[in-house]
DNA sequence: ATATTTGCAAACGTTTTGCATAGTG
DNA sequence: CACTATGCAAAACGTTTGCAAATAT
């Protein structure tokens, strides 16, 4: 939670409250978590922000690359740049589930960086297709 | 543009002038289509649709699998899956550039579809960072 | 003490909806 | 002919903004 405070400071923000908590809730459930569920994860600690401070602090959060921001078929989703995994997204019933995948992106993501000259930060991987139960 | 017309009729709708005009752009341009931009280009089809008339043949066009949206950054891009690719997404300054990747998912693919009994359709696959430029 | 954060209410832009008419198969 | 697609205007929705008060450093 230190470097997490450094990086706040160093992009002219302040570690409130509720900045903290949302980073916490990210850091014990990591993935896929929508504007819906953060702000009920935040009620039951007792933190009820409004509307806008809630985009707002996201959207700083964002920003300063301490939370990544995935769309995925239309909806918003938050997680933290921790056990990294992707995703398998099913066109029929929209569910989303983890798929672990070893670091087997690192090679291909050093040699792209290299050849673009591009300073990767993260990437995000999803296979979209149809469920076993939506198979039919 | 058979195969289009079938798949149109399979989700019960019909080749009006405004879908075709839509995939051809798609065929002809194929990557990171904004709403805007098809607007753009159908004016210069002369096709002038209605507001709503765009977001629905969209939504008809994305939910028959025949066109893909993908959100990168906020914004929604458009794209028909045909020379496959993947992006590089400036954090700095948003630009967004295709690399190619060779069919290197391929094998993961299959093993992934076999092991978790899910059908894969496509996949998107984004590297966030900072190009040249923004690297200051 | 100074600058950021917050809540509130209003403004804004995008997306969706209902309906009558036009167009497709 | 039956059914889908379209334009229009209104409604609904999510997000952003300006400001005064509260809070963090």
């Amino acid at each position: 939670m230190n470097k997490v405070h450094k990086t706040i400071k160093l992009f002219g923000g302040r570690l409130t409250k509720i900045k903290k908590a949302i980073i916490e809730i990210l850091l014990e459930d990591c993935c896929l978590l929508t504007k819906q569920k953060l702000v009920q994860r935040l009620k039951i600690k007792n933190i009820k922000p409004n509307r806008s401070t809630i985009f707002r602090e996201l959207s700083f959060l964002t920003k300063s690359n301490l939370i990544i921001k995935n769309t995925i078929t239309g909806i918003d989703y938050y997680e933290i740049p921790k056990d990294h995994h992707h995703h398998l997204v099913c066109l029929g019933c929209n569910s989303i589930n983890k798929v672990e995948f070893g670091n087997y992106l690192k090679k291909q993501e050093k040699q792209i960086a290299k050849q673009n000259k591009f300073k990767i930060i993260n990437h995000s991987l999803e296979f979209y297709g149809y469920c076993h139960k939506c198979q039919a």
